[in-house]
RNA sequence: GGAGAGCUGGCUGAGCGGUCGAAAGCGGCGGUCUUGAAAACCGUUGAAGGAAAACCUUCCGGGGGUUCGAAUCCCUCGCUCUCCGCCA
């Protein structure tokens, strides 16, 4: 959420930086509501201090013995009135309220302007696309051998976008995931979380997937409406949901892993085969809660690990900015990591880390005591891919393919996969 | 699933329907003392919004209600704890 100060101030100025995302603020309107708002605010508050002041002083007089009847009918009509201002203004501020929780986060300055993902800006390079003296295959191609990857099986189970995987391709998944947690937790200094695989909506809101985004999430039919997570972002970042965190722990930073459960509305057609767009795929997360001086310092580091798992796994990459038009909704700025996949002949996205600034603290006023003034200030949060598991297999899997069809392991996972040199 | 007890500021914990935003302690901050620190003593210290300021409003788990007036009474939901039952 952005600061109601600042859309109360400067309005034009918050217009003018929402529409480098293409996104169209009704400015007319929200000044509209803003100034009726003021009013009714001023006149229920005039109302309960009448109302404050009464009572108090039928109170003091009964302290006295004296007789209340004239006071209380002096305060009788007050009630009514009350109720009703009080209900205008819990209308209009509800209103103003939905406006603000739909409204994206203000990029940062350094951000290219741009439409779409075509004016993502490369920032650097690492490792060369290997040559192949045979035409690679794609990832479910070579995954059709011993069926490690079985799609038709998944789909008689559950329906399109699912996969099963068996025997050494279920373990070098699993070797994947223990591989990016230990570089995590042993190298890179971040704490270990379990957390839930379902949250309420409240969590949604503070990470900022709800209300705008509900059709790209899972929702149970259980009573309390709880959704299955798009991301372990949510759980994670809402620890500090309605926290005051101690200055002297920050950075808070945590890893986790979780799958993670997406509807892709809105992108049938994309991707259809293949493991790299599922309703359920796991993702080894990377979350940081930081000063506010200390955020955009957090954003490199967190880019550097998820490039270091890349760098270990020998996997080509280039990191990319995003443009104006493709950052996300909570983020001020968010790198990419694209991974080489010789079976495509492209980079693919395997990453992405996000500074979001405190647009997500505020929705969940997660702040901290600033030892310097004593007083509370919002945090700053930020979220990246450590990485994404099943692209991850996708990319080891087609940058270790042979001419024979054979998958070689990297020298990383092997300690993980029981010493195998090869799938088998 | 059944029975009971709770939920109060950064933390612990008091609080007859009426000067209660809330005692006390701890913690924090400032000071006295000390070469310095500790201890002791004194002072100070919740959050959010509005106002140039005096000051005003809201907040005692969430929501609703009763009342001139609710931390306090009622309803409801959530959570925590204890006991019983069931269970990987």
């Amino acid at each position: 959420m952005l600061d109601p100060k600042r859309l109360r101030t400067e309005l034009d100025e918050v217009a003018k930086q929402l529409a480098r995302r293409g996104f169209k603020l009704d400015v007319d309107a929200v000044r509209a509501l803003e100034g009726q708002r003021k009013a009714l605010q001023t006149h229920t508050e005039e109302l309960q201090n009448q109302r404050n002041l009464r009572s108090k002083s039928i109170g003091q007089a009964k302290a006295r013995g004296e007789d209340i009847a004239p006071l209380m009918a002096e305060v009788s009509s007050l009630g009514d009135q009350l109720k009703t201002a009080e209900q205008d203004l819990v209308k209009i501020q509800t209103d103003l309220e939905t406006i603000a929780l739909g409204l994206p986060n203000i990029l940062d300055a350094s951000v290219p302007d741009g439409a779409d993902e075509n004016q993502n800006v490369e920032v650097r390079r690492w490792g060369e696309p290997k040559q192949f003296d045979f035409e690679p295959k794609q990832h479910f191609e070579l995954g059709a051998n011993q069926d490690w990857m079985d799609f038709e099986s998944a789909s008689k189970l559950t329906g399109a976008r699912f996969v099963v995987l068996r025997a050494a391709m279920a373990r070098l998944h699993r070797a994947l995931t223990q591989f990016m947690l230990d570089t995590h937790t042993q190298q890179h200094g971040y704490t270990e979380l379990y957390v839930p695989y379902m949250v309420n909506a409240d969590s949604l809101r503070g990470t900022g997937q709800l209300p705008k985004f509900e059709e790209d999430l899972f929702k149970l039919n259980n009573e309390q409406g709880y959704y299955l997570i798009p991301t372990s972002e949510v759980p994670v970042t809402n620890l500090v949901r309605d926290t005051i965190v101690d200055a002297a722990n920050l950075p808070l930073k945590f890893t986790s892993h979780t799958p993670c459960f997406r509807s892709e509305a809105g992108s049938h057609g994309k991707d259809t085969r293949g493991l790299i767009r599922q309703h359920q795929f796991e993702k080894v997360e990377m979350v940081q809660i930081t000063r506010p001086d200390q955020s955009w310092q957090a954003l490199e580091e967190m880019v550097g690990n998820a490039e270091a798992i890349l760098q270990k796994l020998g996997l080509p990459y280039r990191v990319i900015t995003l443009c104006s038009g493709d950052t996300g909704f909570s983020a001020a700025k968010t790198y990419d990591l694209e991974v080489w996949l010789p079976g495509q002949q492209k980079y693919r996205e395997i990453s992405s880390c996000s500074n979001t600034l405190d647009f997500q603290a505020r929705r969940m006023v997660a702040r901290f005591r600033n030892p310097e003034t004593g007083k509370t200030e919002l945090l700053h949060t930020l979220n990246g891919s450590g990485v994404a598991v099943g692209r991850a297999l996708v990319a080891v899997v087609e940058n270790y393919q042979e001419a024979d069809g054979r998958i070689r392991v990297p020298e990383v996972l092997r300690n993980y996969m029981g010493g195998a040199a090869y799938l088998a």
